[in-house]
DNA sequence: AATGAATGAGCTTTCATTCAT
DNA sequence: TATGAATGAAAGCTCATTCAT
């Protein structure tokens, strides 16, 4: 690792501790100069812009928590198996790393709109699971947009009761529960609208 | 209404508008004052600092949905028509004013922590009406903190949905699924951990 | 006393408490408007702009001194008994009203331009006595200027200590003592350079 | 003298000048920045506020003053040489400097509540010489407060009389006669009111 | 005589960013 | 690779003052 490799590191460190503290437009480029030890100009060598660095580090946590969904699957588990490594998997890293997570949870409604590659998005991730769930019967009928949005709110809600102290556990210990709670929803009787193919059953 | 009334109101909404659109901290008192058509420092003489400002609105708003949750409760109902009646009555409100809902959504991070009725806030609410029915033996013993997580996990996260465009439709038209969706997860056969420890089925 | 005249009493009070205790600029209309239990634009009834306000309530208490200085002069006493009787009427007046003359002390130096009836400063009150006095030869031969300057600078900085707590007795109670100081300096073996007129001794 | 020295130099130069002309609240750093050629913000790269830029130039003139006045004694001199001294220095560094006289004369009043190091005040300076004289019995018996009152006062008088007009020539002209003033104010026999309390007459 | 509402001007301060060194 | 110095833009806020009522 070369001098300024670590560098750059010391500053996405302290970047997203402040993040995660004080949320993105409270934080400025000399409180993360200050927090990596440099001076502000010097941030500008490792990142074009305040935006830049936002993006760069969303990004590679958001994507990086895609990669991981995506990774996590038990080849050849059933469906129930697979949520339920999802679900324990992120409540893992947020244990692990509470203010990428805060990060990631208070900073996405700016950056959500500039990605991409949206196929490396973890919601798209558990989107092309459950579609392909569906499709295959392995699931009731339902909107997998629908399906996809309840097993994220269930998770990402208790991280966000967790970091406003609702919660007092690690999430990992929540994490059954949460899987169990997410299975029960995907399986609910489908009452009322049905997935957006007019397509009714038989 | 007095002239006052009538400006303070404009501002409010003008606020809201601009507070939904960009956020909270991307809205300068300047632009809030052009949009109810006054200057700078009118603003001040309806709101003691901009902190002020946004704390009244996301009260009010915040406060406010409590305040409905608590009312819609059709009387002697059973819990499962309960649960339906505030997974429709919130997304009816959304869909009725979605710039308040976009803005408490992504403002409550910043102002969650200054809330002192905590009584008042929708969350409790609906916790306490879960705690109840855990309880009562109406639900499967669990974490009240955790229920009153889910439900409201999956209803925002629709609505988060919505506003990013992955879900096409009014809300109102998913608040069936929602609801049932609510239902199966807090009726999920209990796995791993139980409420906080103390007594296992039997 | 009509109500406007009473009104008006307590702004000016109520200014020349806050105008000792702040100064003249960190002290707004509202401020003294609050101070007097009325709003701003009522202030503006009385006063045609702080700036006049500040001037009338400096004039009144300068030229009221100097009317003062004026008239405690003891018929035919001598002229040290004099001297006396104006530095114990000025500390007298201190003690009786220390926040009109901390404004005095504090203000004079924007306001002492304005003036344009100097003759009714108490400067120029104790200027003309000293002034005569040397052209009688009541005292050495010097400098009227710098006679009044010493005299005043005398129980001046006597006030200012007394202001800042150098001095804890009321100010009466060094009066005899900054008049026999006073009286010792206007007698001074005239050392150095005399009056401006070239006149050499006899 | 680096780049960053030379512009903080001419901030204050230029501060000085201004806050002598107007006075420090009608200053504005807009117009430091314009007297010292540069923009608002590079003031704050020298000075952390406005408060802070004040009071660095008022403590370092105000304890050079002290300083001055402490080394300027003549060793072994009597003590009518050293308030001779004393005097004089002030006189001319008046003439040198009349902006930086000016701004302590009517800035002092905002600032000397902020002084912690008392010991390095002028006025301290000269009440400690006046103390032990009085102590040594080199003067006649009295308050050691007083005297410094009084000797500061007569020629900080006469430093505001030139500062208004009502004297002529320059400063050091007449600091034979406020010497010779300061040493009959200090001799002169008691009365009334002694030390405080105790050793009356012998 | 007094108020509620509003304004134009200006203030101190911070920010993201650039440039010469 | 990093720094000291500087900048243009803009922020939140306060002030003295006015006007319709």
């Amino acid at each position: 690792m070369t001098r300024g490799e670590k560098t750059k590191q010391r500053i996405i460190e302290g970047a997203l501790r402040l993040f995660a503290q004080r949320g993105v437009d409270a934080t400025s480029i000399r409180d993360i100069a200050t927090s990596a030890m440099i001076t502000e100009p010097a941030v500008y060598r490792h990142f074009r812009s305040k935006e830049d660095l936002i993006w760069e580090i969303f990004w590679t946590g958001y994507r990086g928590l895609g990669d991981t969904l995506r990774d996590v699957q038990p080849a050849g588990a059933d469906l129930e198996a697979r949520v339920s490594a999802m679900v324990e998997t992120i409540c893992a890293l947020f244990d692990k790393d509470e203010p990428l997570f805060r990060f990631l949870l208070l900073t996405q409604h700016g950056q959500l709109g500039k990605i991409t590659e949206r196929e490396k998005s973890p919601v798209q991730v558990l989107h092309d699971q459950l579609a392909a769930a569906i499709a295959a019967g392995a699931l009731p009928r339902q909107d997998a947009e629908l399906a996809t949005s309840t097993v994220f709110g269930i998770v990402l809600q208790a991280a966000t009761f967790k970091v406003y102290g609702r919660l007092d556990q690690p999430l990992a210990h929540y994490a059954p529960s949460l899987a169990a709670a997410c299975w029960a929803a995907l399986n609910a009787p489908a009452a009322g609208p049905r997935p957006k193919a007019k397509g009714r059953k038989s």
